[in-house]
DNA sequence: GTCACCATGTAAAGAGTTACATGATTCG
DNA sequence: CGAATCATGTAACTCTTTACATGGTGAC
């Protein structure tokens, strides 16, 4: 079965322990947004897709009166998980609107350079607050709360990452802020 | 009219000088490919739909038997580029599977980490490469043929970021492979 | 009681890729 | 003459977002 890209991501969230279609996409937007996203008009959708093929399994979690389903991965959805960590990456995509615009400035409104540049580092120190705190929670008194454990090696790095490459980009755009100011 | 991400793009590149869409893909995929993407499939029906909303024309500049159109913006056209340009940046989007794997690599596979993080600095090694290649051709002699002129401001900068960029991703990695190894 | 949040789902519309189809030209 | 490249376009398909629809729970 070919697993496409939200396939993916809930085969990996659903790897550490069962989870519901909410869950998954809190999960996404709170900590993999910076590198991934998924919305509910393909999660659910694809949730029971990966039921029917046999690579998940749901069972009713209701609260109440509220209606929920968690769902876990079977023998062959860890199979297939594994399998899909160990193939060699092949999505990589970006869009990045402010670099567009920026590449396109000088043609255009040249003295829009700087302000993109300097919106663009803005963006970047956002990020890196909003991934510090994230890591600052880990940090004091361990994983905030329920079942989650302490994150694995791997989160970690991809948490660092965030951390120090949005620091990096702030710095960058804010200096090329300056040299564009310089230049004109 | 609303501009998508297609039209962005083909008004950006018709801002500097009229091309054909043929010539739209092959700018993309040499120069813009690092953080944005465009396929026939769009191209070509967006620059029909913008040239019946008026902000682009088209005139036959067939070269012998072999049929060519080239397109240009109009003032409206002109305008709405300017004004996109002007506006703040909306769309970020990143679909890194790498980082991805990464991500999930504790729970599911903690062997493999090293290696996606050595795929991803060689592969940032690459892009480095052909950036500085780009660069290189720039510096001496000039741009290398044709009615392009040098390169403006706006796309100098986005060219040394994408070079300074990959360098730092290619270095980080580096060191998390190792991080990594050393952990386990 | 009302607001924020939990929770699931579908429909419609658009974005985007890939593969296919067609044909001309240029260079070796 | 054959291969690479120039050049345009469509069809089928998948991906994705957005908006809508529905209803429960918990806190204030």
């Amino acid at each position: 079965m070919e697993l496409n890209a939200t396939a993916k991501v809930i085969l990996g969230l659903l790897a550490a322990r069962p989870r519901s279609g909410y869950e998954i996409k809190q999960l996404v937007d709170h900590s993999a947004r910076f590198f991934w996203a998924a919305s509910y008009g393909r999660i659910y959708p694809e949730l029971k897709r990966l039921s029917a093929a046999g690579l998940i399994e749901g069972s009713a979690a209701s609260h109440g009166g509220r209606q929920r389903t968690v769902y876990e991965l079977t023998p062959a959805g860890r199979r297939a998980a594994k399998a899909w960590i160990s193939s060699p990456p092949e999505v990589f995509e970006a869009r990045d609107e402010g670099l567009l615009q920026l590449f396109f400035a000088g043609t255009l409104a040249p003295t829009r350079g700087p302000e993109i540049a300097r919106e663009r580092a803005a963006q970047a120190r956002e990020t890196n607050a909003r991934l510090s705190e994230i890591e600052r929670m880990l940090g004091d008194g361990g994983p905030p709360d329920g079942p989650e454990a302490s994150p694995d090696e791997g989160s970690l790095t991809v948490l660092r990452f965030g951390i120090e490459h949005s620091a990096w980009i702030a710095d960058w755009f804010e200096r090329a802020a300056e040299r564009l100011e310089a230049g004109s």
